[in-house]
Formats: structure tokens, sequence, C-alpha cells
DNA sequence: CTAGGGTTAG
């Protein structure tokens, strides 16, 4: 389920906000914003990220780092349908003198997005003249990103009709055109987006790199690959400043060839100058796991230094989908240490089969670890498949305590916790 | 002191 369909289920359930302060406690010492970061990116119970971020946002800081900190307490709320305490904590920012400057105020535009709460987002963007803030491009498009992220595709064409004539100091950029051609390539219509990159083309408008790897990624996705590929050579012929993300996404297509295309685009990357990435490498790994190569795609988890979430996830999964178990539950393990654990539907593929093999000591450190990490909502779902699964059954129940190794996961989390 | 938009779902 979308964050935006919980919201608009919340909507209908409540129409009032409540306070924040009366759910939280202070987090003992301030800290800096970028020990915020690192705290908030490992934590997902949003209690805790609220007073991580709150025992830090009174320190002076740099807005940038101060708005990554922001948008992550806010998505672990989101994560929890904890839309009245977003509306409160983001509000709560309208006190500051900060708020006349017109970047301050859209950072909180965008993360009203970040929760999918684009009806906010609309809202605080008409109370600027109230708050007496100037609007610019910079306010529309941060209107325009919280669209985005709310996952209204139809409505960015529509506030890019309107907006523009309705106020008169905005001016769509080539940002704002790149958030358009988005919006299309978002509901499946790349032609559309390439008309607005012609029409951007006879208005004068830079084509981006940023708008090209997004047209680019929408025709491969849609399998318009011959499209795609007269496009990169479009681009190419532009002399356009390649950069590792448009490379990926002609990677990601690859993945879809075979592993040996995969390289040889990797190959080429290094040749003009790019050193190949977590995604390209993680592109490489895919092409392996869907040809079932295994122990391949393993060798390329194992040289990679910064293993991300998807790494993980891909991973897992493909371990499952054959059979390889054992396997999972060991880069399973190392995934939590890094927290970085892969999504519901993987942990459920390797709990499932480690139950299948008799090896429920394992499927129940698996559990145990799943419910430390994941949000409190899916805290509540997991617990259905640990009843149906029979984990902590009569039989089973003797050992309850996890197994040796899940053990020294959760040992580690207990230090990172102090 | 000029942000902000693009890549991984099996």
């Amino acid at each position: 389920m979308t964050s935006s369909r919980l919201y608009l289920r919340f909507l209908r359930r409540f129409s009032t906000a409540t306070g924040i302060d009366s759910q939280t406690t202070a987090y003992p010492g301030a800290i800096t914003m970028s020990k915020a970061k690192s705290k908030l990116r490992k934590v997902q119970d949003p209690d805790k990220a609220l007073a991580i971020y709150k025992s830090a946002s009174n320190n002076s800081t740099s807005p940038l780092s101060s708005r990554y900190a922001m948008e992550l307490t806010v998505q672990r709320l989101a994560k929890s349908q904890r839309f009245s305490d977003i509306e409160a904590l983001i509000e709560s920012h309208k006190n500051n003198p900060k708020i006349k400057t017109e970047t301050f105020l859209s950072t909180l535009i965008r993360s009203y997005g970040r929760a999918s709460m684009f009806d906010h987002a609309m809202k605080m963007f008409e109370e600027m003249d109230k708050l007496g803030t100037p609007r610019t491009v910079v306010s529309f498009n941060a209107l325009l990103a919280a669209c985005l992220h709310s996952d209204l595709f139809e409505r960015v064409p529509q506030l890019f009709d309107e907006f523009p004539q309705r106020y008169n100091n905005i001016t769509p950029d080539k940002i704002s055109y790149g958030m358009l051609i988005k919006s299309y390539c978002d509901s499946g219509k790349p032609e559309k987006a390439m008309e607005i990159m012609r029409d951007m083309e006879v208005k004068g408008v830079e084509v981006t790199i940023i708008a090209f790897t997004t047209i680019l990624g929408s025709l491969y996705k849609n399998g318009l690959v011959d499209e795609a590929e007269s496009l990169w050579i479009e681009m190419v012929n532009k002399g356009c400043d390649l950069d590792n993300t448009v490379y990926n996404v002609r990677l990601m297509n690859a993945a879809k060839e075979s592993p040996e295309r995969v390289k040889e685009l990797m190959e080429e990357m290094s040749s003009v100058g790019l050193k190949p990435d977590t995604v390209s490498y993680n592109y490489l790994m895919t092409a392996y796991c869907v040809k079932g190569m295994m122990s391949e795609a393993k060798k390329v988890y194992e040289g990679l230094e910064q293993p991300n979430a998807a790494t993980f996830r891909t991973l897992i999964f493909h371990l499952c989908i054959n059979g390889l178990y054992d396997q999972g539950l060991t880069v399973f393990k190392k995934s939590a240490i890094v927290h970085k654990i892969p999504d519901f539907k993987t942990c459920k593929h390797l709990t499932e089969g480690l139950v299948k093999n008799n090896r429920m000591e394992d499927a129940r450190g698996v559990a145990r670890i799943v419910k430390k990490k994941f949000p409190p909502r899916l805290v509540t779902e997991w617990k259905k498949l640990e009843e149906k699964l029979g984990l902590y059954s009569k039989g089973n129940a003797a050992a309850v305590s996890s197994s040796s190794q899940t053990r020294e996961v959760l040992d580690q989390e207990r230090e990172d916790d102090v």
C-alpha cells in the first residue's frame, strides 16, 4: 500500500492534528546534526526518530543537513502513518524567523511531499503571502516535487498550466520542466515526455542530463528500446556531460539481456572516465541472478565495498528463489548489521524457506530481527505471518532463544542503541 | 552564499 493511500485513509478518520510533545520523550543530551543523521538512518521507530531529531534541531547547523534530518524523521513517521505528528513537526518550523526565506519554506513543502501530504504542501504554498515569504520558481519547484512524491502525476501538468499564469513571479525553469517530464514518465507516457523535451528546445530551455535520464529510463521501462537507443545517440552527439546515473539507467536495461552486456557497458563507462558504483554493480549482480548464476552473483556482492539496501534485497530474494536459504540467511544477517534489511516479501520468503527446511531456530532468529527493524505497522503484519507459520507453536516453543548466529546480530544492535 | 528534478520491484 502506498503512503498516499494510507494518508487518505487517515484523513477519513481524523480531522484535527494532535501535538507531538505529549508522545515523545526528550532525547538525553544535545547532539550534532550529522550525528543525528547517522542515528536516524539506523532507527525505524518513529518516536525514537522524533526524539533524535528534536535533540539536534536547535543546534546551529547547515540548512542542508538539517533538511535531510527532517526528511528522514518525516519518512519514519510516514511509514507509521503518523500524519498528525508530521504536521505538528513541520508546522512548528513556521515559528523560525527563516520562514520568510523561500528556500527554508520550500524545504517544508518538500517534506510534506515525502509524506505524500500534498494538500498540506499546497496549503503551505498558499500561506506564503501571509507569512511574508516571496514566491518564485523555487517554491513552485518544491510544490511540484511534493506533487511527484505524493504520486499525483496528473496534477503536475495542471499546476504547470495554472500557476505561472496566476503568480507572475513564477517562470518555470529547466528544473520545473524536468519535473513535468518526470510526471509524464511516471504515468507511463514517455512519448508525452519527449514532446515536452522538444518543446523545451524550441523555447530555449536547457534539457539537462537529468531530464534526459528520466526519459531514457522511462523508454526502457516501457519496452521502447529502439527509441531509447536513439535518444542515447542524440545525447552523445549533443555532447551531453554523461554521468554515472545515466549509465546506470542503461545498465538497468542491459541487465535484462545478459551479464556480458552489463560488463561491456561498464567497461565503456570506465573508458569515458566514470567509475562504476554500487548501483552499477547491483545491475551486474542482478543480471547474474536472473540467469540463475548465483555463485557469480555472490562474487559481485562480496566484491562490493558498500553494498546498499537494493544489493541485499536483490541478492537475498534470488538466493531464496533458488532454494539457497542458508546462504540467504548469512547475507540477511549481514544486512541487519548494517541496517539494510530487505523488504517484507523477501524476509517472508526467507523465513518460509527456513521453516520448510525445519530450520525453526534460524527462522525465529530472522523473525526477531525483522520485528526489531520493521516499522510498527509491518510488525503487526509480520506477527500474522509468524502465526501462520507456527513459528512459536508448541513443539517449537522449547527453543525460544534464537540461534547463536542471529543472537550475535541482536547483540550488535544493543551496542548501537547506547 | 543559487537550491531544486534522474537509476535498482525480481
